[in-house]
RNA sequence: CGGGGUGUAGCUCAGUUUGGCUAGAGCGCCUGGUUUGGGACCAGGAGGCCGUAGGUUCGAAUCCUAUCACCCCGACCA
C-alpha cells in the first residue's frame, strides 16, 4: 500500500480523553476514531490489524476442529426470558421493540441462540461432540466505558460453543481449547497468564481466565509465591489468620456514644481505635432472605465468595430493610441480639483474631465494645457459617504461599457450562442407550480488540507502538528519505519486488521530509524498515533496521528482498509457537 | 445511578472570575517560495451559529434556567 493514497491520520498530540498508552496510541497512530462513548470505527491500519487477530484465531479454532458459523446480533428477548438472563444482565443489555412490538436485544453473547440451534439440530449422541464458534460484534451496554477498547460498548469476540453427551467429553474440549488459547496468545506475541476463574461451584477447574500481565489492566491477579496458582482476586481464596481463643474473662458488652460516626475509618479516628479490633457488620439479602456477614474492619467483604457461600445470588440492603433490622440507622448495624432475625450469618475467618471488638450496637449513634465471638453472639450453629468470604490482601497466604499481586488484561476465558443452558432450551439428544439427555455445554469466549490493546500495552516505547509481526498491519514499511528519482525509483523497486514475493509493505511515498517518515514508522510500529537516503544509494546500499532495535544494518540494493524475506520468517517464526 | 469536571477552528487549549469580542494561540489544512536522514522555515490564506434551547441585558463565549454530549471518581455503606 502507498502511503499518500492510505487513510492512516496519525496524530502528534495525544487526545485528551485518552488515559491509557494503547488508547492514545490507537489514536494517534490512525488505527482508529471514536464515534461516541465506548464505540469506535477502525481505519484502514487497525482494521488490518484485527483482522490479523482474527486469522489467527480462526486458524487455530479451525485446526481445533471446531466450526465456524455467524449467528445474529440481534437476538428476539424471549429466548434470555427463558433463561432468565435478561435479568442477570439488567441494564447492560441493550434491547429494543421492532415495528411489530416484539423485544429484540443486541448480542451481549450468544449461548441462548446456539443453544436454541443446538437444540433443532442435534438429535443423536452420534453428532456429538461438537464445536461451533463465531467472530462477531457484541453489545454491552457497559455502565461505564473506558480505556478505549479495553471497555467498550461495542467489540468484536470470538465466542465458541460445544456440545457433549458427557462429561468426559467435555473434560477433552476443554483441554483441546485450553491448549488452542495458548497458541492463540503466543502466536499474537503476548505473555499471559492463565488464572482460575471458578473455584467452587461446578467442581474444580470449571473455568480459566487466560491474562495478559500489564499496569492498566483493570482485572487483579493473585498468584501464589511460587507462580503454582493464580486467579481473579475475585475468587482469590486465602489462608484463615490464626483464630485467637483467649481466656473468656472479658469484661461484659459496653454501650458507647459515638454520635454521627459511622465508617471505620470516623469510628477508628473517634475511639482511637485499630480497625483491627472492629467487627465490619454488612446486611446483604437474597430474595426475601436476609444475611448477616461479618468481617474484620481492615478487611473488606469479597461479594463473589459471599455469593458462593451463601449459595445464591446477594444483593447488599436498601436502607430501609437495614432500618427495620437493626432499629438504627444505617452505619450502626452490629450481630448482637438480632440473629433471630435474620436467616444466615456468614463470618469470615478474620472476625475470629479478635478476641474483644467493637461493633455497631444496633442504635443509632451507638457501638458496642468488649465484644467477645461466641460469648456476645453465636460463632456456631444451624444458621451460622464461618468461612472465606473477605478480599485477599497484600500479606496473605494461600496453603502456606505468600500471595502476590498484579493488574492483568483478560482477553479470553474458557467455561464449563453444564446444562445451565440445554435444560433450559431443550437442547436434547437420544444416547446410545437410547434415553433422551441434555447436551452437556462449554464455552469458550476471545476478546479480539483486547489482544489488540494489550499487545500495545506490553511492547511500546516513547516513540509509538512495536508491533510483534504477527498482527502487525504491515510487515514492512519503506522510508525513502531525501528526494530525488533515484531514490524514489529504488525504493519503488523494493516496494514492487516485496509486494509481488508476498510480503505486506507499507511504501511511505509521501512528500514528506525524513524525520516525519521516521517519526510515524515509530509510531505506527512496524517491524521492519527499510530506508533508502542518498548516502547509502550511493553505496548501492539500502538500510535495514527493526522496529524493535535500535541497530541498523546497511544492505546492497540487490540483496534487499532476499534479506527482507528472511528477516520475515525469521519474526514469524519466533511467534509460531509449535504451529 | 451518585459525585465532580469539560463542551470555543480538524486536534490540543486560552479567553468565562469582573458582560464591551469585529473570538484567539499552537498543531494540522490550502497557495507560493526556500528546504529535505528524526515531526523544517518564510510569506499569504481558508476554516467558528463559543454543545443546544430559552431567558436577563443597550450589549452574552462570559450571567441565569433547562437540556444534550463527553470525561473522571465512586457505586464496599455499616
Amino acid at each position: 500500500m502507498r502511503y499518500s493514497e492510505a487513510l492512516i491520520p496519525t496524530v502528534k498530540e495525544v487526545p485528551s480523553d485518552a488515559e491509557i498508552p494503547s488508547h492514545q496510541l490507537m489514536i494517534r497512530a490512525g488505527l482508529m476514531r471514536k464515534l461516541a462513548s465506548g464505540t469506535y470505527t477502525y481505519l484502514p491500519a487497525g482494521w488490518r490489524i484485527l483482522k490479523k487477530v482474527m486469522n489467527i484465531v480462526r486458524n487455530e479454532m479451525d485446526k481445533s476442529g471446531a466450526q465456524e458459523i455467524l449467528m445474529p446480533s440481534v437476538q428476539p428477548m424471549e429466548l434470555w426470558q427463558q433463561t432468565g438472563r435478561n435479568v442477570d444482565y439488567g441494564p447492560t443489555m441493550a434491547h429494543f421493540t421492532d415495528r411489530h412490538g416484539r423485544e429484540n436485544v443486541l448480542a451481549p453473547t450468544a449461548e441462548e441462540v446456539v443453544t436454541n440451534l443446538a437444540a433443532g439440530e442435534i438429535n443423536s449422541y452420534k453428532q456429538l461432540p461438537i464445536n461451533l464458534y463465531q467472530i462477531s460484534f457484541k453489545f454491552r451496554d457497559e455502565f461505564r466505558p473506558r480505556f478505549g477498547v479495553l471497555r467498550s460498548r461495542e467489540f468484536i469476540m470470538k465466542d465458541a460453543y460445544s456440545f457433549h453427551a458427557d462429561e468426559k467429553s467435555l473434560d477433552d474440549t476443554y483441554k483441546v481449547m485450553y491448549e488452542t488459547y495458548k497458541r492463540i496468545f503466543s502466536r499474537c506475541g503476548l505473555k499471559y497468564v492463565i488464572v482460575e476463574a471458578e473455584s467452587g461451584e461446578m467442581g474444580g477447574s470449571g473455568s480459566h481466565q487466560f491474562t495478559i500481565p500489564c499496569e492498566s489492566g483493570e482485572d487483579v491477579i493473585v498468584q501464589t509465591e511460587d507462580g503454582s496458582y493464580a486467579t481473579n482476586i475475585e475468587k482469590a481464596p486465602v489462608d484463615a489468620l490464626p483464630a485467637k481463643t483467649g481466656n473468656k474473662n472479658y469484661k461484659p458488652v459496653e454501650e458507647i456514644n459515638t454520635p454521627n460516626r459511622k465508617t471505620i475509618e470516623e469510628i477508628c479516628a473517634f475511639l482511637k481505635a485499630n480497625a483491627k479490633e472492629l467487627i465490619k457488620t454488612l446486611v446483604y439479602k437474597s430474595g426475601t432472605d436476609l444475611i448477616l456477614a461479618l468481617v474484620r474492619g481492615d478487611f473488606e467483604i469479597n461479594p463473589e465468595k459471599l455469593r458462593c457461600v451463601a449459595g445464591k445470588s446477594i444483593e447488599l440492603a436498601d436502607e430501609q430493610t437495614i432500618k427495620a433490622l437493626t432499629g438504627a440507622e444505617v452505619g450502626f448495624a452490629g450481630p448482637i441480639g438480632i440473629t433471630p432475625k435474620i436467616n444466615k450469618l456468614i463470618i469470615d475467618h478474620s472476625v475470629l483474631t479478635i478476641e474483644a471488638g467493637i461493633t455497631g450496637a444496633n442504635k443509632t449513634d451507638y457501638h458496642v465494645k468488649n465484644v467477645v465471638p461466641g460469648r456476645d453472639f453465636p460463632i456456631t450453629g444451624k444458621n451460622v457459617i464461618i468461612a472465606d468470604i473477605r478480599n485477599a490482601v497484600q500479606g496473605d497466604t494461600y496453603k502456606g504461599q505468600k500471595l502476590t499481586f498484579k493488574r492483568g488484561i483478560e482477553v479470553g476465558q474458557v467455561f464449563k457450562l453444564g446444562t445451565k443452558y440445554s435444560t433450559k432450551l431443550g437442547a436434547k439428544f437420544l444416547d446410545k442407550d437410547s434415553t433422551e439427555k441434555f447436551c452437556i455445554m462449554g464455552c469458550y469466549g476471545i476478546g479480539i480488540n483486547r489482544i489488540v490493546a494489550s499487545a500495545i500495552e506490553i511492547s511500546r516505547d516513547n516513540d509509538g507502538i512495536i508491533w510483534p509481526i504477527s498482527i502487525a498491519p504491515f510487515d514492512v514499511i519503506i522510508t525513502p528519505a531525501g528526494n530525488g528519482e533515484e531514490i524514489a525509483a529504488a525504493a519503488e523497486n523494493i516496494y514492487n519486488e516485496l509486494t509481488a514475493a508476498g510480503a505486506e509493505v507499507l511504501l511511505d511515498d509521501r512528500d514528506a521530509r525524513g524525520g516525519v517518515k521516521f517519526k510515524d514508522a515509530d509510531l505506527l510500529g512496524i517491524p521492519i524498515r527499510v530506508t533508502i537516503g542518498a548516502k547509502s544509494l550511493a553505496e548501492n546500499n539500502a538500510e535495514i533496521k527493526l522496529r524493535r532495535e535500535s541497530e541498523i544494518t546497511k544492505v546492497p540494493l540487490v540483496q534487499v528482498k532476499e534479506k527482507i524475506l528472511q528477516l520475515i520468517e525469521k519474526l514469524k517464526a519466533e511467534l509460531n509457537v509449535g504451529a
